[in-house]
DNA sequence: CGAAGGCCAGAC
DNA sequence: TCTGGCCTTCGT
């Protein structure tokens, strides 16, 4: 029998499966989906099982080495999905089945060296064995780090010669977590006599026995609560498992991430008609194993989530399962709590707060079908279940649920592909829909599924309106309008909670010099640094680079340099200045880079531990803190005008969502938002409420500037450290699109992107709008093939976004 | 991707 | 003539 591999070598001429002949011995465990090593060339490579055949073209296969999984760790849809994923997203097939997996699966290849003729290589090298035998059995890449040259010549003229040889080593880098557990094996009696027995001062070793013989002595206890609950020492412990009284095993043990968390259990709350009216068609589909999108555009407060978990029950009652999305910045302790309060253990937990080892765990509850739920960020679409009964993607209009690297693919389809194998309902929930989304909804391509009362009757917050010119105009020259200061002070009197909301972070986005106008630029990137005050540094939010902050304009030697713009830190030194007395937390990603930080800051608040709660978007989802009276939107504008065709899109959205952080119990909430631009319809129909206001006037605009949905993108991005070989490239790329692809395709560019320099790297970029390209596929595969050949040697990168998110 | 083999320039 | 470095090729 044949096995049909795709290995572990990331570039195109290997993209294709290859055949090995599996043993007899291998037979019965060699399946489809499961990761196997093979030899490859002079080198043995991790690589995916996809297929079995019984014979093959080609004459002389080799055998596949080693069989790593037992289990498929891909189901055949998978297998298929990634098929069809390194089409659509123009991958490796080997990189899309790597990114359906933990990271903790990805190959690690290691060489130790081993002596395999040690007579005639002191015959050769007198002495050498003394420094060989203390590289022997070790890791290659460190020998060659810690060796002198003269050592490394030596062996590498031995490893020619056959005297040393270096041997390969395939693992994944999966690592179980052991415990050590402590039982016994004797009777109560048997038990009692040996605690009789002990010497009067083995005082610890007879408070161990007593443990036993006190609490349920069958049942195995870890060694660290057996230490604390009998106090007792290792050593007394070990004397008795010495004695053979006890025993010491290590067991292997799933990482639970939430294990110390206390959840609640809840049961179904009962739904507003508007809510059974969306729960039903679902249900049925559900039931009747029909693929059906739903679109639920329900505002803030309208009850989602409990849709979702009821149609959830619906599923695991049926014995299928389910997968829930939720963008990164919204999977807080608070929305996995609501699903852990539902279900209970039936739940694995996928975000990137999870160590890589935490996150193997979750997915092996998940392959091993001991869960039936998974609550996740973009990646958890991938889960392995066998029989999906329902996908949820909340917030569904959130960017991050497209992926910026390769594999470039959007949840959103593959949670489309996923629902059409399984005959199962995608549900795409939020209060702002994305446009293609609405549109399609429009179409009837989706079933539109509106929820456009709250459920506690709540009117939505009321939003204020403050136009800053007016404010500058009237001599305030503070962040703050006098409304907004002024409820500020009147929350912190009556105690209750405002969250403050500014999208950027630092203290100033640029230092500029008063004299000549220079700004402090990143070295590396076409980009101003950003002033952080904390550390006293800028930095560059692009590529890392910092750098202190000179004391003197570096071009005209000025004194008076000074900050512009305003970051979270600048607002938050403004705050203790104008309200000593408020207690503020500020979250951004610098207060919250610590694993567990964002939990404590946002528990610290629920708590009633601050006043104010100032950060940039992560604080904009998914919140719900009942003593929030007040948001403040700082500025409004500040996505505006983003060079970006969604940055109306995005400025709605953002301010929507902020918005609806107030008031979500029985206080009544308020909103302020402050704006340059407080005219422009993103913005005033934001205030209002008025979702279908700002999707008549977006959709417009889009049609006039020929802009998804009307039409779709494909942005084609060329790198280089040198700037005349990226225009030329991306020109050569541009005629051969327009050559090659229908003349109803607008091809644009090329032209230099907003940023066009990151990380010492020109950037080009030539955009493709289109309506009906069937070729598209082929013809970029072909642009791709044909440039990155003929540039391979030169470092020259060609990214290619098909429908992209991020335009930079 | 990484190993290996070919090829060329410079050292002796 | 040997060595090291660079480039190309190949992989079931």
């Amino acid at each position: 029998m044949i096995a049909k591999v795709i290995v572990d070598v990331p570039v195109k001429q290997t993209d294709k499966p290859f055949d090995y002949f599996i043993p007899d011995s291998f037979l019965p465990l060699v399946q489809p989906g499961i990761r196997v090593v093979v030899p490859f060339g002079p080198r043995k490579l991790l690589g995916f099982v996809i297929d079995i055949e019984e014979e093959s073209q080609l004459t002389n296969l080799k055998e596949i080495e080693s069989i790593i999984d037992h289990e498929p760790v891909l189901t055949d849809e998978l297998i298929e999905l990634g098929d069809w994923l390194s089409k659509t997203a123009l991958c490796l097939k080997i990189s899309a089945y790597q990114a359906m997996l933990p990271a903790a699966m990805k190959a690690s290849y290691k060489k130790y060296l081993i002596i395999t003729d040690g007579k005639e290589l002191n015959e050769r090298w007198p002495g050498c064995l003394t420094f060989l035998t203390d590289y022997e059995n070790k890791e290659w890449a460190q020998i060659l780090k810690t060796a002198s040259q003269e050592e490394i010549s030596i062996i590498q003229k031995a490893l020619r010669e056959n005297m040393v040889a270096l041997e390969q080593v395939v693992h994944d880098k999966s690592t179980s977590k052991k415990i050590k557990m402590i039982r016994t094996e004797l009777t109560k009696d048997d038990l009692q006599k040996a605690y009789d027995q002990l010497d009067k001062r083995a005082k610890k070793q007879k408070n161990v026995l007593a443990y036993f013989l006190n609490e349920d002595h069958g049942t195995p206890i870890p060694l660290t609560s057996l230490i604390k609950k009998a106090d007792a020492g290792r050593s007394a412990i070990n004397h008795l498992v010495d004695k053979g009284l006890l025993i010491e095993e290590e067991v292997e043990q799933l990482r639970d991430p939430y294990a110390h968390s206390e959840i609640e259990k809840t049961t179904p709350l009962p739904l507003t008609n508007e809510q059974q009216g969306v729960l039903e068609p679902i249900v049925q589909d559900i039931e009747e194993d029909k693929h059906q999108v739903y679109l639920c555009h329900g505002v803030t407060g309208s009850g989602k989530t409990e849709i979702y978990m009821q149609a959830i029950d619906k599923v695991i009652k049926q014995g299928k399962e389910a997968i829930v999305l939720v963008p990164e910045i919204a999977l807080t302790p608070q929305m996995v709590h609501r699903f852990k309060g539902r279900f209970g253990s039936d739940v694995a937990v996928l975000h990137s707060g999870l160590s890589r080892g935490e996150k193997y765990d979750e997915w092996r509850k998940i392959n091993r079908g001991e869960v039936s739920v998974v609550v996740g960020a973009r990646s958890a679409i991938f889960a392995s279940f066998k029989k999906l009964g329902i996908i949820i993607i909340d917030e569904e209009h959130e960017t991050s649920y497209k992926q910026e690297e390769n594999p470039r693919y959007h949840a959103r389809d593959v949670a489309i592909f996923r629902g059409r194998f399984h005959g199962c309902p995608v549900v795409l929930g939020s209060a702002t829909p994305s446009l293609e989304s609405y549109a399609r909804a429009q179409k009837g391509v989706y079933k539109l599924a509106p929820l456009y009362n709250r459920i506690n009757q709540q009117p939505l917050p009321e939003v204020m309106m403050i136009d800053m010119r007016e404010e500058l105009r009237s001599g305030n020259r503070s962040m703050f309008s006098k409304p907004l200061f002024s409820k500020l002070t009147d929350r912190l009197e009556k105690g209750e909670q405002s969250v403050l909301f500014l999208n950027r972070r630092g203290y100033s986005t640029f230092v500029m010099c008063r004299d000549c106008g220079y700004v402090i630029e990143c070295p590396h990137c076409d980009i101003s640094l950003t002033y952080h005050r904390r550390q006293g540094r800028l930095k560059c939010h692009y590529c890392g680079y910092e750098e202190s902050l000179p004391d003197r304009c570096p071009s005209c030697e000025s004194e008076y340099m000074r900050y512009f713009g305003t970051g979270t830190q600048k607002v938050e030194e403004a705050l203790t200045q104008l309200l000593p007395e408020a207690r503020v937390i500020r979250m951004d990603v610098d207060t919250t880079k610590k694993k567990g930080a964002h939990e404590k800051l946002l528990k610290a608040f629920g708590d009633g531990k601050a006043d104010i709660l100032l950060g940039t978007q992560m604080i904009a989802k998914g919140l719900d803190f009942p003593n929030v009276t007040l948001v403040g939107v700082l500025a409004a504008d500040s996505m505006l005008h983003l060079p970006d065709f969604r940055a109306s899109e995005k400025t709605f959205q953002l301010l929507t969502q902020v918005a609806g952080r107030a008031g979500r119990h029985h206080l009544k909430g308020e909103v302020v938002v402050q704006s340059y631009t407080p005219d422009h319809y993103a913005i005033v129909d934001a205030g209002a409420h008025d979702y279908q206001g700002f999707y008549q006037k977006e959709m417009y605009a889009r049609h006039q500037r020929q802009y998804p949905p009307y039409f779709f993108l494909t942005l084609i991005t060329v790198s280089h450290p040198d700037f005349p070989k990226v225009v030329d490239v991306t020109q050569k790329i541009t005629r051969f699109l327009k050559q090659k692809l229908t003349n109803k395709a607008m091809i644009l560019g090329p032209v230099a992107p907003p940023i066009p320099r990151i990380k010492d790297r020109y950037r080009y970029q030539c955009m493709i709008k289109y309506k009906n390209e069937p070729d598209l596929i082929k013809i970029l595969k072909e642009c791709q093939n044909h440039f990155q050949e003929a540039y391979t040697k030169d470092a020259l990168k060609i990214t290619i976004d098909i429908n992209p998110y991020l335009l930079m």
